[in-house]
DNA sequence: CTAATAGTGTCTATTAGACATTATGTG
DNA sequence: CACATAATGTCTAATAGACACTATTAG
């Protein structure tokens, strides 16, 4: 048998495999916290449960598994995050009541306001403070954990988590959210000194004035979810 | 319909699905070179074309998707490799002239000597300089990149590499392997002094000599798979 | 002795931490 | 003016880079 003829005989169905989805946790940043996107199941199992936005992949529709975590994404806040990166793949034989199981995981960051239209108008998709979360379907609980934990080492190293807020935004701001995702303080003078040597953001030239001295709003230069500081911030 | 309903009624087979497959990078480090282990494969497709070695999830044999990876590296080799952690899932319609098909990917590290009893004694395995591969079956040449992109990155922040050498080494040895993966040379004092300030290994009392003078044998502290440096090793 | 490799001393350069100081807005 | 927040100055501490130097083996 030739390659083409075993093509032509394969058969996908022949072999049990595991069923495979694909979940997001897409973190957002509002009113001095950090949240996360949970969608309430409409579906067995654990149905009527809190669980990540994701299903499964659409053979014809989705060219890769990157895009049919962003179709599921955009489905449940009508748009495309700015910044999504694979976390991790679970695949074992407990997760799910169904059978073996796999869920190839993405962390993903977006503004808040981009989603408020969306998710303003259904009652089954919601914010959630990473601090105070509900029971989850599945191993949900533990993915997001390990999601915030990737998020907190990138926040010592890098500058992606300015992808959770607007696109203009101050220093401040991007201080406080990785504060907040970090859960301590941070020194102001490494914090910015650093982003500015490392020429990761731009001055629009306007100003975020709430009542005291202005802050100057900057915009994330496009190569910037690239860049990694050689040197974790530490304290 | 309540859950148990569900579950009693769900069709695995009712819905089309990606194949889903799980392959490995194994590295070791043998001659002065980095090599990875490549499988001459026997069946379609790309039948007699070299790659990664790897198979799919057996529902009733492995509990987890490692479980998966190792058993198939087992197989190869007749060892299971001291170090193993997933690297990234590969996802689209394009990769397996058979179908939408998936790759959750492993990199994993091994001594030379452990597994030469085995791959010696078949000739469908065998070690493979990462400079001069051959031909690879499916997007396996990608992988090994990206595989071989993350050890860099995980050579300038920890010693995990050292997992590729025989369980007692020398830090000359261990330094070697390290430029190796690199492709560049590394300042002694540095590369030394901070693994010694992280107390990541401990002396065997025992000696290696080679003609000059003898090095001290050491051998990696059980946790230091774990540890990471906050700033990398820049030159 | 020399050659070769292992291991150490030590100075410089870089960058994060700490925190004081100045700047700019509101009422 | 006082007060709050934004932004900067500046000193210290930690650690990597550079490279000279000493130590220990084989001939």
């Amino acid at each position: 048998m030739n390659e083409e003829e075993f093509l032509q005989s394969y058969d996908p169905k022949a072999f049990d495999s595991p069923i495979i989805s694909v979940d997001s946790i897409l973190f957002t940043y509002h009113q001095q916290q950090l949240k996360t996107l949970l969608v309430k199941r409409a579906n067995h199992p654990f149905k009527e449960a809190w669980g990540l936005p994701g299903g499964f992949v659409d053979l014809t529709e989705d060219r890769t598994l990157e895009e049919t975590a962003l179709r599921k994404l955009n489905e449940k806040t009508g748009v495309t995050p700015p910044y999504i990166e694979q976390l991790k793949t679970y695949g074992n034989a407990d997760r799910d009541p169904r059978s073996w199981s796999i869920t190839v995981c993405y962390s993903a960051l977006i503004a808040h306001q981009d989603c408020a239209p969306h998710i303003d108008s259904v009652d089954d998709v919601n914010w959630w403070p990473v601090e105070t979360l509900p029971e989850l379907a599945f191993d949900h609980q533990q993915l997001i954990q390990d999601a915030l934990q990737r998020l907190q080492q990138k926040a010592l190293y890098s500058v992606i988590a300015g992808y959770a807020l607007d696109k203009e935004f101050t220093l401040p701001e991007l201080q406080a959210l990785h504060e907040a995702i970090l859960q301590k303080p941070l020194q102001k003078r490494s914090f910015r000194r650093r982003i500015e040597q490392a020429d990761l953001i731009e001055e629009t030239g306007k100003m975020k004035s709430e009542g005291h001295r202005p802050a100057k709003l900057y915009r994330l230069k496009p190569k910037s979810n690239a860049f990694t500081f050689t040197r974790n911030l530490e304290n």
